[in-house]
DNA sequence: TTAGTTTTGGTCAAGTTGACCATAACTACG
DNA sequence: CGTAGTTATGGTCAACTTGACCAAAACTAA
């Protein structure tokens, strides 16, 4: 379509195939300690190339859903969920992502409610993994998981990103939670509690949660959008 | 009209094709206040759709190289130039994008630096442009330089990206006109300095810029490499 | 009733930022 | 030659932010 230098029909011939795939996080409590960490489902693959290992759910574009749909879509073909947020991640076109074919992959990465995250289907060939304990996984996928996470944690120092993996209602214990996770290290609740009180994005709400074992805190409400994207700013 | 895993087929027969492009950003005195300003390079479309607008070099992804290699080919082709600063931008993929087919653009940003920009090819068919007087653009080109400009500002604020759009040598207040250019405010001068100074990566040398009508100013150097990106920090 | 724990509000020192002042060092021009 | 003009450079000060830490409030469990 653009200008042609001369063998534009050699490379159309064999053009790179384009596909798009998903790294979905969600929050779960650990096995051993019990707080919450980093989760992501994985498909097995069923054929060949890396038959049997596990890999990010993904498929080809069709031709009537924009990049953002596609992603949406096999989000909610593999795990049955609707994500509180999708962002663009990065375009993986190296030329030996897959041995067979060159294959260009659009990756998105999305964050899902623990409420509906509770309510993932899983299967056989669907799979939760903890994100710090992944083993091998096929093609490139376990880089794009690290740069995922690496984009994770930028965002969440930076922006307003951690109360998607949080319910609509939340303690600021609960958020303080998901900072840890995420960054690895503890936070002071007195002075992380500070910061998301001058933050006026964080709404008081006349709510406790009732049955903890100590002093219950007052329940916390997001208000604000994310939306840097061009997918999420402008009409595309 | 979503996942029916019957008409794979269909989708396939009609895939939707992929181009790279690139925003190239360079730094020129304007013409008005004399002060450098931010340029881009674009290309005049020889045929439909949009024949005669103006519109970012690209081309098709050949089989045999990576997206960055595809960019990079391009920003040469168009412009001659060697990029001092490649990064991938965004993938666009929305549906109507092209009124004759659909296709999906990775795009990059480039930065270049002014020695080399001055010898940039132009002719009747590739012109530089002010970043901040565009005309109406082919495509979604004018919404993808918007994005451009937003990363660049970004990128700027907190990472150490302007000292790529100046030579191996330069004054902080060279560095300081820079951000003035980009964030489109002025700047104090002695607070500025005080920052620059206090980042390990700005080296001072023994030299001074002479030939100019006030006091001469010293000469710095930038010594640090940016790579945050998948495709530059690990092997693809 | 008391011990244990979390929530919540507060202080304080260190560091950073923006506004501003003053001197140094050069050119241009009379 | 001397002085005005301009930029470079170094510094001060108040406002704000950050991390470390203290302490009271409020609940449960025993």
């Amino acid at each position: 379509m653009y200008y042609s230098s001369a063998n534009v029909s050699e490379r159309q011939a064999a053009p790179p195939s384009l596909a798009i795939s998903t790294v979905i996080f969600a929050l779960r409590p650990s096995a051993t300690s019990g707080r919450p960490t980093i989760w992501l489902p994985l498909v097995r693959r069923i054929r060949e190339p890396f038959k049997g290992l596990w890999a990010l759910p993904g498929g080809p574009l069709s031709h009537d859903e924009s990049l953002q749909d596609a992603a949406a879509r096999n989000l909610r073909e593999t795990t049955g969920l609707a994500p509180s947020y999708l962002e663009q991640l990065y375009a993986f076109g190296g030329l030996h992502r897959s041995p067979t074919q060159r294959v260009v992959s659009i990756v998105y990465w999305a964050l899902v409610q623990p409420t509906e995250a509770a309510l993932a289907d899983e299967s056989e060939n669907v799979r939760w993994f903890r994100a710090d304990r992944l083993g091998e996984l096929a093609f490139d996928h376990h880089a794009i998981v690290e740069y995922a996470l690496w984009r994770l944690r930028n965002k969440l120092a930076y922006g307003s990103v951690a109360y998607h993996l949080l319910g609509e209602y939340f303690t600021l214990a609960q958020v303080r939670e998901v900072y840890e996770a995420v960054l690895d290290r503890q936070l002071d609740p007195a002075n992380f509690r500070r910061q998301l009180k001058s933050t006026p994005e964080i709404e008081e709400t006349g709510e406790y949660l009732q049955g903890g074992k100590h002093r219950p805190p007052r329940l916390y409400r997001f208000t604000g959008r994310p939306g840097l994207d061009p997918d999420n700013r402008s009409t595309p």
